[in-house]
DNA sequence: GGAATGCTATTTGTAAGACAAAATCATGGT
DNA sequence: ACCATGATTTTGTCTTACAAATAGCATTCC
């Protein structure tokens, strides 16, 4: 049955791919079960751990998920928005805390695209998702909040700022983007304790938007980075003479 | 040990938690290899398979890899743009292949980012990045490569202008986004067979990009997705009468 | 007769032990 | 001095077994 074409690549990572192709290429649909663990370990002539290796590879990019019990298996699922965006999210923030971003091109790299996002919002953003965003704007301004609670309405803010734009895939895209400056964000506020100044910016943002003034939008998103990019640099040097 | 906790979640999705956070948080530094299985085993109490499970999880994330011998063990990877763009660029194709996002919101969505991106690469582009985009033109240029060629070129010729920004967030974020435009640039060349539209707006395009020209620009990339979109409808409703 | 309860079968989750394969290092022979 | 060979370490894979969850069924009690 083994060919004996050298293969280093190992068995496990073998299945997972082979099982990952015949998932998108639909021949497992959403939602089915795929065989049994024994089921799919007699197919490939393989061993019941090799083959649990390879699910667990898939379950990590949330392909599968696995349900116990006789109407249980290895079910295809539909992949998430949300969770698809988590990941991402986790692979942006892995490469800014390993440094192979830096701040300053994070914070060039979301001017860039959220000023464009914003003109887009200017254009599609309707009523319920303007309620939204002044929804996070609200939880922002409670001065009972934590810090973490605080940086939680942040990006809950500028998420909605995105979904006003009404496009999936800018949805998808930016959802990393936020989710990256997060450390920024979460040092200013703790350390320089800035709030009011942010959130007087998302107000003032919020009723542009609402003005649907896309010029002045961009002027105040500027600003918005501007203004992080500068106390960020602030609270930098100020933790750089503490430790000294 | 064990709490009497009822713990719904698996010991190995745990253990590769457990093992992600130490490893985001530096506890394992990059390159570093981390104890071997028997000893992850026993430090956790659990068995092999279970350590072998979270530690497939995390390699399915890139974030380790596995090397044999006495100098094997689990190392802890850099995690490299390509990997991480690669499985980002997975996670797009995947949602475009759901249907989760429609042709439509992906141009549009591509043609508000990449204008911007672009008019950053009017600003930061050196010589070297023109000429990676110059030969990525030439390589679509031979009339004798294959439709998987000239999308590869084509991919690598978009890479290249969002190179030009110089700004790795962007890189990462547009890389997932050109990815997700595959299947209808590869769905256009291979059924409406139109290469040679494609290649002299992409000489426009590098044309302009040399003289600085940033309005040009933004005018070509729409044109070029307006070609591309149009093109699209024609291609899919010809394979729908051809289904008939 | 109906409903609650417990039993059973199925399927994933976890464990333990063994051997194979790769790769490094040391040792011995030529 | 250099090459080869074997020992050693570590991951890769297989086998077997049992635990846990859960759905379906049967049984029993009211």
């Amino acid at each position: 049955m083994q060919e004996n074409v050298i293969v280093k690549v190992s068995i496990s990572k073998q299945i997972a791919e082979q099982l990952r192709s015949a998932i998108v290429s639909g021949q497992f649909k959403i939602g089915e079960r795929l065989p049994t663990e024994d089921e799919l370990a007699q197919r490939y002539g393989v061993s019941r751990p090799s083959v649990r290796e390879a699910l667990k590879r898939l379950a990590a990019q949330n392909l599968v998920r696995a349900k116990r019990g006789p109407t249980g298996g290895n079910f295809v699922v539909q992949p998430s928005f949300e969770e698809l965006a988590e990941s991402l999210s986790g692979a942006a923030t892995l490469l800014v805390g390993m440094g192979a971003l830096d701040i300053e091109e994070i914070i060039e790299g979301r001017r860039i695209l959220q000023v464009s996002c914003l003109q887009q919002a200017v254009v599609n953003a309707d009523d319920a998702q303007l309620r939204n965003i002044e929804d996070a704007l609200q939880r922002q301004q409670d001065p009972g909040i934590s810090d973490e609670e605080f940086c939680q309405a942040d990006v809950a803010f500028h998420r909605a700022l995105v979904d006003a734009t009404n496009n999936g895939m800018l949805r998808f895209v930016m959802y990393t983007v936020i989710e990256a400056l997060i450390p920024v964000t979460n040092m200013v506020v703790t350390v320089v304790r800035e709030r009011s100044d942010i959130i007087s910016l998302h107000q003032r943002m919020l009723a542009q938007l609402r003005q649907r003034n896309s010029a002045e939008l961009a002027a105040l998103m500027n600003e918005l980075l501007d203004y992080l990019l500068q106390k960020f640099e602030q609270a930098t040097t100020a933790q750089a003479q503490k430790s000294v």
